[in-house]
DNA sequence: GCATGATCATGC
DNA sequence: GCATGATCATGC
């Protein structure tokens, strides 16, 4: 029976669900107006206080007319459904993007964790979530002015949901051996233990399980990339038809590491030419035939297969030589030098990428003039390489971009200009260098000198000059050590 | 043969 | 025309 005071059942769902519906196209401003008997000072009062999820909060409060709380069942507990608030973006291409990961619910470190999937409060959380997703349009400056886009009521497919038990497994049983404070988010696919509190200091706490060791808290949350693919394909209605996994049945008994092995290994063997031939592709060498190859055996039409874009797994084709070593080292996406040196590494690009992408390696190794496919491998860095080694070389990288940046100009014998800088080289590092990564080199310094086209290939240092924009990138040897193993055995 | 600065190729 | 992933070319 509809509750006069709320506008709703709170019993029942499909009275929720058409209640909840009603904010579509409306903006918070509209809803608070609609909803709120305070007077525009009030209004503004209460604008004012807004804090991040506070918006969250507000349709809890004055929308759906019960206080936002931190306790561990679902917000309509009797009907098992949860409301989830969640911003999110249009990109240049008009695609959505979630604007951050959805926090279900805090990992407890005080006590037993819970086994079983079923019975944790996990599930009681993700069995029904109503999502309301809002435009975080910044364009606008005030944020009660972000409209509502989409209200859902969402569950994750069956084939979603085995992996997400999968991911739910993983984190539980690092929990139980101890090793909380060795969680990251890049170990699973759709389901995170994401970090709680805004800084390490203030947020690390003695786990329950093994020595006690201090951890960082932690909270269950299903990952961006996981969202941005729920928001285009289950809500926007977005066609894709790209999976690797046809039935849910394939997931059952394993993990979706070992199906993609499995797939690969079919064909482990096999030399580049044979497979161009048997996938009717030309044999031509060009740069993108071994990853073409990768993507025509795991039977998907590029590499954006909605696993790999809902578990943000990037394909790399790897080719090493017959002296067991890589030519080229691996590029990542720039990066811009006033963005750097404002970041703490922490919460910098470069970490967030590394610990929330894996790389599906697809490794190929040279005889003769042909390249033989010897094996994959799903790989993200592993902790104390992202979190001590890389985090030195990456503060070495900003120091010397924020602080001490020179150049040496150099022409080579055909009269062509270069500018060599001092940024520590690649046979100093361990894991990762700084090159650069545009169409064309390009400068611009202080005595008025200009070289290219600086508007599109360079960026702006601290001091004032322009240097071709620049990218890390992981040094070749570092990523033979991560997959010798499939030829050394 | 390696290190490094520079550049190419493809998809959207 | 850009974003992204991948490779080239020179000097030592």
């Amino acid at each position: 029976m509809e509750d006069k005071n709320l506008g709703y059942n709170p019993n029942d769902i499909d009275s929720i669900y058409k209640y909840a519906v009603q904010l579509e196209n409306k903006t918070f401003l509209e809803v608070l107006k609609e909803k709120s008997h305070l007077n525009s000072d009030a209004l503004t009062a209460y604008a004012n206080k807004l804090r991040k999820g506070g918006l969250g909060n507000l349709l809890e409060e004055v929308y759906f007319g019960y206080k936002a709380n931190s306790v561990q069942d679902a917000d309509f507990a009797e009907v098992g459904v949860e409301l989830k608030a969640s911003p999110y973006e249009v990109t240049k291409k008009g695609e959505l993007r979630a604007g951050e990961r959805l926090v279900l619910t805090m990992i407890n470190y005080n006590g037993p964790v819970e086994d079983d999937f079923y019975h944790s409060h996990l599930w009681k959380k993700i069995r029904l979530i109503l999502l309301i997703y809002y435009w975080r349009n910044k364009q606008l400056n005030d944020n009660l002015l972000y409209k509502i886009g989409f209200v859902r009521l969402f569950t994750p497919p069956e084939a979603d949901l085995e992996i997400i038990k999968q991911d739910y497994d993983y984190i539980v049983t690092k929990i139980k051996a101890g090793l909380a404070h060795e969680l990251s988010e890049g170990d699973t696919m759709y389901l995170g233990a994401c970090t709680k509190g805004a800084t390490a200091e203030k947020s690390t706490v003695p786990q329950y399980y093994g020595d006690k060791i201090p951890a960082r808290k932690r909270a269950f949350s299903f990952k961006n990339s996981y969202m941005t693919y729920v928001l285009n394909h289950y809500i926007a209605g977005k066609n894709s038809d790209n999976s690797i996994i046809k039935d849910a049945i394939q997931i059952k008994e394993k993990t979706f590491e070992d199906v993609i092995q499995e797939i690969v290994s079919d064909y482990v063997g096999k030399t580049d030419k044979e497979l161009c031939e048997k996938f009717g592709r030309e044999y031509n060498n060009n740069k993108s035939q071994w990853h073409e190859l990768t993507c025509k055996i795991l039977g998907i039409r590029d590499e954006h297969a909605d696993e790999f874009v809902k578990a943000n797994i990037k394909v790399k084709a790897v080719r090493v030589e017959e002296n067991e070593k890589i030519v080229e080292s691996m590029s990542f996406p720039p990066f811009k030098f006033l963005d750097i040196i404002k970041e703490e590494y922490e919460d910098s690009t470069f970490h967030e990428y590394f610990e929330e992408t894996k790389l599906f390696f697809v490794v190929w190794k040279r005889e003769g003039d042909i390249y033989r496919l010897v094996g994959s491998k799903l790989w993200h860095m592993p902790y104390q390489d992202l979190e001590i080694t890389a985090r030195r070389e990456w503060e070495e990288y900003k120091r010397i971009i924020q602080y001490e940046i020179t150049f040496e100009k150099c022409i080579d014998s055909n009269g062509k200009v270069s500018f060599k800088n001092n940024l520590p080289n690649k046979s100093v590092t361990e894991i990762i260098h700084v090159r650069p990564h545009a169409q064309k080199a390009a400068y611009r310094f202080n005595n008025g000198e200009e070289y290219g086209n600086v508007e599109r290939d360079a960026n702006m240092l601290p001091n004032g000059e322009y240097m071709t924009t620049q990218s890390f990138w992981l040094n070749n040897k570092y990523v033979v050590l991560q997959i010798d193993d499939l030829w050394k055995k």
